[in-house]
DNA sequence: CGGAGCGGGATTTTT
DNA sequence: TCCCGCTCCG
């Protein structure tokens, strides 16, 4: 990355500045040859059959199922490789997309490696968003904006729009700034501009007011030369439809479209992609998706999974190919997480192996409350700890953040070392903010929400009737509030103090302004926080966290050594803006779900395996099936992040808001297969009984489905069995309804026939009798005649 | 303008 | 229960 946030015209690689790509293509070409000649490159040699299928399949679209612990990033980044090494394109000539910056970061790093120089740049290999900015911006008159335009993070939109919703004399308690954000990012996000959100819809805010709002929010962003998150992708799809020169242009230079992650694409990104890949009978679509159906959990954020199940209706004659050898977990972990996520009906279908052990069993273990569970975790942790378990191959993983306080707490007096991934991001974070404003102003000074937010920051004595006066001579005038600052502090408008305030102000921005040349960025930066006051302000504060903000501080400070100038700065932090963590020692992770996705550890412990926690009741509640479906494939992302043990808990007491509230455990236990769980006992107060009556329901359910449990269940969609411990003894909601219908539905057909071979990791093989949707009857050479679900068996 | 005191809401999160 | 944001008062 010689200079990756310089978004000059430049249209193709300067190739006296850049490493020269063409003699590297040609150095490659010959490389090429040469390997050829010998058989196939070695990095394609090390690759299983169906990575290296899906390495070599070159022309058309092309699908990569790849399941958890597939080597889904190796076959992107090898294919990568391997077109610039087969001379099929050259570097620039790749657009390769992910979701984060860390995916974005790992992929070219692990292309530089396998590719080496030739791929040096790949200047088209970056997150959704940053592709979309660089697009953007190089067209960005043809859309209404000019190049330099600034991004907005959420606070500052929600900024805006409360000044919106104010200029159109609505009450901004009853509908907020921050529901019409959310509204107008789940348009963005769904590909609809103002004029073509659906009626009913933007009839539905402020009593019909909706699109005249996002009309005008729009108008606005132009106005301030801004963009948000949404219409980098949202302005971008609609610059490609709006001029097909352009269009065509990109087209031709994307010999080759690369997705990581595609089950995550929410509807813009999905047009935005179809419209680049976009083929013509003599140039083939070469697109290549690598996702996984089951493990999208991104629902909730507008991404769809109907994309990657669609997939080959919307590219036609699409190749699609299957990763399912797995190389992280175990044989237990595996086929537990299999069988689960079999009970899921919207999935393609996929069926994890491994040539590895079988491992340690996944165990459950219940325990009293939330407190025990903590206790017993740490104490687990502890004993493993003296086995040489490595920390940092320890992770928690909940549902809800709110759970990681306990295990905190528990840590601290345990001085068990832990860190906590996720969290408030580091540019989220209000003096990382307030600093990044302060230079925004000085870089953009037509910045208007940056100068709202540093107006009173630190304290100055100014107040909303001084910014008031402001904002009215800017927009009587049409000119940047601290241009109007400017000019109003020559007349008698403003009161003396907050005049003289005000002056005084403008002189400290005239002069870091002045400097901005002259001076290296990272120390102007440092003394625009010390003359304006910002770092008094917190060296005075006296609140736990002040130290840590100032430390913050200095960190962004550090961070920008990195950068060539301040501007390069700004764009880079407000797209990428994550701070990497340089701590030493190791440290058990704790995190979300969500966030553990892409990871892997030996030793995950999973918590809070409870009705309404997990599956989380207000994902039942708002998306009903599909709603705890995604839950499910939640669950099948924590199992498979283990390497060697998976531990799962689940408390029967739970303080929620406050107030205990006794819980039943979640129906994801029930859809754990018996023969590869083990049910423990818990802590040692952990009330008798319990694990014995669990471990009979697990039973029931995994090893056969003959029982009188599993037959009345059938019949009545809800497991008899349960109904005499406290499975369900305050349940009222019925969960057991759904999951009955789920588990026995047979809308789904099934790819296996009356007579199909079949193998199962428990039962060995067998021969198909009966097919009941998803659910085989299998009478297995060894075990007898069972019934199994199809996702729990391989052909054989 | 700024602090205290009250009411409402409280999954998951990237860019 | 706890935290945030808003309102009200000094």
């Amino acid at each position: 990355m010689a200079d990756p946030f310089s978004f000059d015209d430049a249209d193709e690689p300067d190739f006296s500045r850049a490493p020269t790509p063409r003699a590297g293509g040609i150095a490659a070409r010959a490389q090429a040859a040469v390997q050829a000649a010998m058989g196939v490159p070695r990095y394609v040699e090390a690759l299983n059959p169906e990575q290296r299928a899906a390495v070599e399949a070159m022309d058309g679209p092309v699908l990569v199922l790849a399941g958890a612990g597939t080597g889904k990033t190796r076959v992107l980044t090898t294919r990568i490789a391997h077109i610039i090494a087969t001379g099929r394109a050259r570097a620039h000539e790749i657009l390769a997309v992910t979701f984060t910056n860390k995916a974005a970061r790992e992929m070219k790093e692990r292309v530089a490696a396998l590719a080496g120089p030739v791929a040096e740049g790949m200047p088209w290999l970056g997150t959704f968003h940053a592709i979309g900015t660089k697009i953007l911006r190089r067209h960005a008159e043809l859309v209404g904006l000019k190049s330099g335009f600034t991004i907005l993070d959420t606070d500052d939109q929600v900024r805006l729009l409360r000044q919106v919703i104010q200029s159109e004399n609505i009450d901004d308690k009853r509908w907020t700034p921050r529901a019409l954000a959310i509204q107008i990012d789940n348009w963005k996000n769904r590909g609809l501009g103002p004029a073509q959100v659906p009626a009913g819809e933007a009839e539905a805010f402020a009593n019909g007011k909706g699109r005249h709002l996002y009309q005008l929010y729009q108008e606005r962003l132009k106005i301030l030369n801004a963009a948000d998150f949404g219409d980098l992708l949202l302005e971008g799809l609609r610059l490609l439809r709006e001029n097909a020169d352009v269009l065509a242009d990109y087209q031709r230079r994307f010999r080759y479209i690369l997705v990581d992650e595609y089950q995550d694409t929410n509807t813009v990104q999905y047009l935005w992609l179809r419209l680049l890949a976009q083929g013509t009978p003599d140039r083939p679509r070469n697109i290549c998706c690598v996702g996984d159906d089951d493990q999208s959990i991104y629902g909730w954020r507008g991404a769809d999974v109907d994309n990657i199940l669609r997939f080959e209706k919307d590219f036609p004659g699409a190749t699609v190919i299957r990763l399912e050898r797995n190389y992280r977990s175990t044989a237990h972990i595996l086929a537990a997480a299999a069988h689960l996520i079999a009970h899921n009906e919207g999935r393609l279908g996929k069926t994890l192996f491994t040539d590895g052990e079988d491992g340690e069993k996944p165990t459950v273990a219940g325990v009293w409350d939330s407190e025990e569970e903590a206790r017993t975790i740490g104490e687990d942790i502890e004993q493993l700890q003296r086995q040489g378990q490595s920390l940092d191959e320890v992770a928690i993983l909940v549902r809800a953040s709110f759970q990681m306080r306990e295990f905190e707490e528990r840590f601290i007096t345990l001085g068990l070392p832990y860190k906590v991934i996720g969290g408030p991001r580091f540019y989220e974070r209000a003096e990382i903010r307030d600093a990044l404003a302060y230079l925004r102003c000085v870089a953009q000074p037509a910045d208007d929400l940056a100068f709202e937010r540093i107006f009173n920051v630190p304290k100055r004595g100014l107040g909303d009737a001084t910014l008031q006066v402001l904002h009215d001579h800017g927009r009587r005038q049409k000119i940047p509030l601290m241009q109007a600052a400017r000019e109003l502090i020559e007349t008698e408008e403003l009161k003396p103090k907050p005049r003289q305030t005000i002056r005084a102000l403008m002189d400290d921005f005239t002069r870091w302004s002045s400097l901005i040349d002259s001076k290296p960025h990272n120390e102007l930066a440092e003394q625009i926080l010390e003359e304006s006051g910002y770092t008094d302000m917190w060296q005075k504060d006296r609140s736990a966290d002040a130290a840590g903000r100032l430390e913050n501080l200095k960190e962004l400070v550090r961070s920008m050594e990195e950068f060539p100038d301040l501007g390069g700065f700004l764009e880079h932090i407000s797209l990428v803006m994550d701070a990497e963590n340089n701590d030493t020692g190791e440290r058990v992770s704790i995190m979300t779900l969500h966030a553990a996705k892409g990871l892997e550890f030996e030793t995950v412990y999973l918590p809070g395996w409870e009705e309404g926690l997990f599956p989380h009741q207000r994902s039942l509640d708002e998306q009903g099936r599909a709603g705890l479906e995604e839950e499910r494939r939640l669950a099948y992302v924590g199992i498979t992040r283990a390497r060697l043990r998976a531990k799962i808990y689940f408390a029967t007491n739970r303080r929620i808001r406050g107030l205990w509230q006794s819980t039943i455990p979640s129906r994801f236990l029930d859809e754990l297969p018996a023969a590869h769980v083990d049910v423990v006992d818990g802590g040692q107060t952990s009330y008798g009984g319990y694990a014995a009556s669990r471990f009979n329901a697990v039973e029931t359910f995994g090893s056969s489905y003959n029982t009188p449990g599993w037959q009345r269940a059938q019949k009545s969609g809800g497991f008899g069995e349960r109904g005499k411990s406290n499975w369900n003894a305050s349940s009222k909601r019925g969960p057991q309804t759904i999951e009955g219908e789920l588990v026995a539905k047979s809308s789904a057909s099934s790819s296996y026939a009356k007579g199909a071979r079949v193998f199962h990791q428990k039962f060995g093989s067998g021969t198909v009798s009966a097919v009941d949707g998803n659910k085989l009857t299998v009478d297995f050479d060894k075990a007898g005649r069972k019934m199994v679900l199809e996702g729990f068996v391989q052909a054989a």
